[in-house]
DNA sequence: TTCGCGCCATGACGTGTGTCAATCAGGGTG
DNA sequence: CACCCTGATTGACACACGTCATGGCGCGAA
């Protein structure tokens, strides 16, 4: 057996949770929100950025009804949001990887009208809004990157509606994949094997389908060689054939 | 018959297309981008927003492919935006009526990705982008403001999604008819009478359903006493029943 | 007027996905 | 070890909606 890769949370360097990192040194920059800055003006938004300790699985980051004050940053893990329906009835609204953004919803209201979870042990950068609304008077760059953060997420949101209102099973589930995928190779993951950090049922919420049936499409796309899949671990034997499938 | 009621556009008083209006007067104004100015700043609002010949019926305000520079909002008539899938299907991705804002999805990039279009004889502010940028810096309480009609256009994809996502065909239509009526009860206009700017294929594509489904669901809602349907337009007879029917 | 064309409505039929139920594997606990 | 519990898989069956086809209505053109 190989030696231990990481002993402890204290361990300096390769602990991908620890929260002792800024934004300069993060893996993550050329994702996030320091995209479009200087080196100065990250040092200037480093400071308004809050990161407590990594947020264990099934812990919330924030819950529906509570005050909105930040926007946050995945650095590491994976994050779900969702909102509940008054009949009580919970609707997926997105999954977050590390260097993304969530909690965009709740600058409109007062409060949060949506939560959020970790769906694995996660380290998450707080975004207090407030002061970065400040900081994008003083730094037009910053202000333009977010209004584009936003419209971006306009767009996913719209190709989501396509997505389940005009394709089939087989396609909707190919596109989660795909985009998974890419966006694992964004962060010089493999975007062959990966594994998945939601549920079967979490999926089929996010996607519109029932749990049983997404079963049924892993199984089919097993049964057609396009992917290995063993639990949550998988593996894409056939990346042309299912982009084919994915709704690009 | 009756006098003619509005001889040209050139009538400067009842006619609800003419362009030579500005925010300070505008029946919208409420409803629109200067909610949260003040008086003065609503005039530096209104000397760079851009107010052209009003549009007619299927003209486009932008195409797919064209340069963004500029949000819009909408002062008369109905405006329908849509996107192409990559294999040339079309989908709807919102109805904009009077006070609304759109194009906000273009902010992301250098070009639309998505078409505007008027759905009746419509009258359009344009906003110039990056004119509204730099006035955000200057006025603090317009960024906001943008940040939150932002952030409320991502709400309403999201639910969107759970709608399309979770709720039957019933209940789809239900919920449209719901949120016309109450956006025309903002514009005080009645919320029990009112004219569909958009096609049945138009309501279809936007629902995620086909043209027969939308038909066969306003025959349904005839017989139960629910609406009374002719051609476009719609009298709700039963307000509370659909608003049951509709998902909030 | 008559023709043609969109748009809409309606019926017959097929099917993809939901529903319900049974079973299984894995992980935690006593 | 046995036990339970949650998540996942698989099968049988039902049904809501899509598909295909027909026909009507209203409107503009000739």
């Amino acid at each position: 057996m190989e030696p231990l890769k990481t002993m402890s949370v204290v361990t300096d360097s390769p602990c991908p949770h620890r929260h002792n990192v800024n934004c300069g040194d993060c893996r993550m920059k050329a994702l996030c929100l320091p995209l479009a800055l200087e080196l100065d003006q990250v040092e200037q938004l480093d400071r308004i950025i809050q990161r407590g300790r990594p947020y264990q699985r099934e812990e919330h980051i924030y819950r529906a009804g509570d005050a909105f004050h930040a926007v946050y940053a995945v650095r590491s893990g994976a994050i779900k949001t969702f909102a509940m329906t008054d009949q009580g009835v919970e609707q997926v609204t997105g999954f977050y990887l590390p260097g993304e953004i969530f909690g965009m919803d709740g600058i409109a209201h007062t409060h949060h009208i949506s939560s959020a979870l970790a769906l694995e042990t996660s380290a998450v950068c707080e975004i207090p809004f407030t002061r970065l609304e400040d900081l994008s008077i003083a730094l037009p760059s910053l202000q333009r990157h977010f209004f584009q953060l936003m419209s971006r997420e306009i767009i996913n949101d719209q190709r989501l509606v396509a997505l389940i209102g005009k394709n089939s099973a087989d396609e909707r589930l190919a596109t989660l994949l795909m985009s998974i995928s890419t966006r694992n190779a964004k962060r010089n993951l493999s975007e062959l094997r990966f594994r998945l950090p939601m549920s079967r049922a979490d999926i089929g919420n996010y996607l519109g389908l029932t749990v049983e049936t997404v079963s049924r499409v892993f199984s089919r796309f097993q049964k057609q060689r396009l992917l290995k899949v063993d639990k949550k671990e998988i593996e894409i034997l056939d990346l042309g054939g299912l982009q084919e499938l994915a709704n690009v």
